[in-house]
DNA sequence: GAGAACAAGTAAATCGATTTACCGCGAGGT
DNA sequence: ACCTCGCGGTAAATCGATTTACTTGTTCTC
């Protein structure tokens, strides 16, 4: 910048009051085209780094994500960095699990002023004390499709709706024993969704079906669909929490002997691409991921700007019903 | 630190110098505790920015992705996340999409000092002068996934090896008309996958079967394969460069009145989480993702130590052959 | 007892911008 | 002739660490 400033002739307070458009400098035309044009020459970029120390802010968010293989995860992840860098903000990415093993590369993160405010999609191994711990280093933290009740910002989907959108379609195709492969641990994602297929059931008069953990892979979901079944084999229709969840719960229904729908409906809970490629493609309710992403970086934006940390859920758009192959009326 | 330094009545420079673990630092052994107990008591946290500014290294490596939801660079990016974590750094994400458009944001990055390196995985419209644009700011560059002659280092898969164990493969079970949906844009990688595809033909005295590109997508997939099977009916096998298109040209087949593997067996390059669901379980080539992650973060942080920015084909662990079932021997 | 050698630190410049308070100059008013 | 005011800037402190050259007091050596 000084060499900048030495080649327009004026000081440095020019070119940096200049470039960065501040209002209260009065200055003469020519001084102005001079000093842009010596910048250009000079293909000047003001260093990041210096300017973040003077003004404590570094334009970063970091992000972290337990889970980068989940195609759920990476839509969240585009729809954040797409409104970050609108708002000249990138995204820094960080590891999950290291954050709650307390890693020291993620103690440098966090506390050595990195990040501006920190992304948090918080998994099975995420404790209540790593957030408290984050809170404690007074960074702006917003939950991602999560929710809480502490002093942090979080956003989460309208998981009852879509819960009580995917069951209400069983209902519809005249299912009366439709069960529940709940999510793992996060608990209140997951209660909210018990909660919106118990809902649905309860409004159309049906007793509840059974409900037990499907974990989140293709794995843990095949087994879950394998002990429901044989602990209750009337079931005729379920609603899987997970995607990946739901293709295990797919492959382990055929081993079982089972064709898809014809003895058994599934509906599962987000859109991914792949499920239209599936055999019976997959008949899903999709939440608006990208717009998840999009709304956790502007609530950390204007907890940036001093608001308030908020609880939001994100209602519009709509859990939208997508049906494909893999729901249809019981036999 | 100042504050460290003065409760612990010292100068911050014995604060400095003892936190990094300078060697030239003569202390005595009660003041080296005092001054950690009381860092630890004010629970101090270097200042990172500062830190960066002083050092003009930031610890920070950027990764320009041009497709986040594709798995098969999720999986890259997990392996280059775990290596520059294990040596102290974060990895920014960028869109190089934004990037080949020149973006402000983007600008500020690499021009900004925010980076001490990029990880660049080119994409179709990310041209050469992008990477020359880069290259020219002096900021280390490796290509992911890609060859290169120029200055710049460059970590690529054995696509060569790989596309000959596919078609290898192929010829195995008897095929003779073996088609290849090429890639679309990345010439390099491209004409590697062409060539090993040609010489496991050429090896075995077999013609050369038709070849086109098959873009990306499923959606390009689909066609592509539509056309290749329009103006080339008896082929019995191909391989495919890219699985997503894979998928959209087994779905294609399908629509054709072809059974796979029956009429028609494909063999795609990359491995992915969901080829195992899909109907029939697509058989692939696996390469080592997640080690072209690794390796190229290793590259860079090479580079940051001086070194020259080399050349590398990643041969170890070699292409291995995943058979599913949309393979089988010709009718 | 003078000087060397060493232990245990310290002072101060530096990285590159940002920002606030101030300053000199010419014009206009009285 | 003196004062004021607005224009067009500038000087200098600051952000928080890092690092090199230097200092001070003590012990050892001959």
């Amino acid at each position: 910048m000084s060499d900048v400033a030495r080649a327009a002739g004026v000081s440095p307070a020019v070119v940096s009051r200049l470039l960065r458009g501040d209002e209260t400098l009065r200055i003469r035309e020519d001084t102005r085209l001079r000093v842009l044009a010596v910048a250009d020459e000079l293909n000047y970029t003001p260093n990041e780094v210096a300017r973040a120390l003077r003004k404590a802010e570094v334009g970063i968010i970091g992000m972290a994500v337990h889970d980068t293989s989940n195609p759920v995860y990476s839509e969240i992840l585009d729809g954040a960095q797409a409104e970050a860098s609108a708002h000249g903000f990138a995204l820094l990415l960080a590891d999950a699990d290291e954050l709650a093993r307390g890693d020291r590369t993620f103690e440098r993160i966090v506390r050595g002023n990195r990040i501006d405010g920190l992304l948090l999609q918080r998994g099975s191994s995420t404790a209540d004390d790593t957030v408290a711990n984050i809170a404690s280093a007074r960074l702006p933290l917003v939950l991602v499709n999560d929710r809480t009740r502490g002093e942090v910002g979080s956003v989460a989907l309208d998981d009852e709706a879509a819960a009580h959108v995917a069951t209400r379609h069983l209902l519809d195709l005249g299912h009366t024993v439709i069960g529940h492969l709940k999510l793992g641990a996060p608990k209140a994602r997951s209660e909210a969704r018990v909660r919106g297929w118990r809902a649905a059931l309860r409004a159309a008069g049906v007793h509840d079906g059974p409900s037990l953990s499907g974990g989140h892979t293709t794995g843990e979901g095949g087994t879950a669909l394998a002990k429901l079944l044989a602990a209750h084999p009337d079931v005729t229709a379920i609603v899987v929490s997970n995607v990946l969840s739901a293709v295990g719960a797919m492959t382990a229904a055929r081993a079982a002997g089972l064709e898809v729908p014809r003895d058994l409906s599934i509906v599962a809970l987000h859109d991914v691409f792949f499920a239209e490629h599936l055999t019976p493609a997959l008949t899903v309710v999709r939440l608006p991921l990208r717009e998840l992403g999009r709304r956790s970086v502007a609530a950390i934006l204007r907890q940036l700007d001093g608001a308030q940390p908020r609880h939001e859920v994100i209602r519009e758009p709509a859990p939208e019903l997508v049906i494909r192959a893999s729901t249809a009326p019981p036999r």
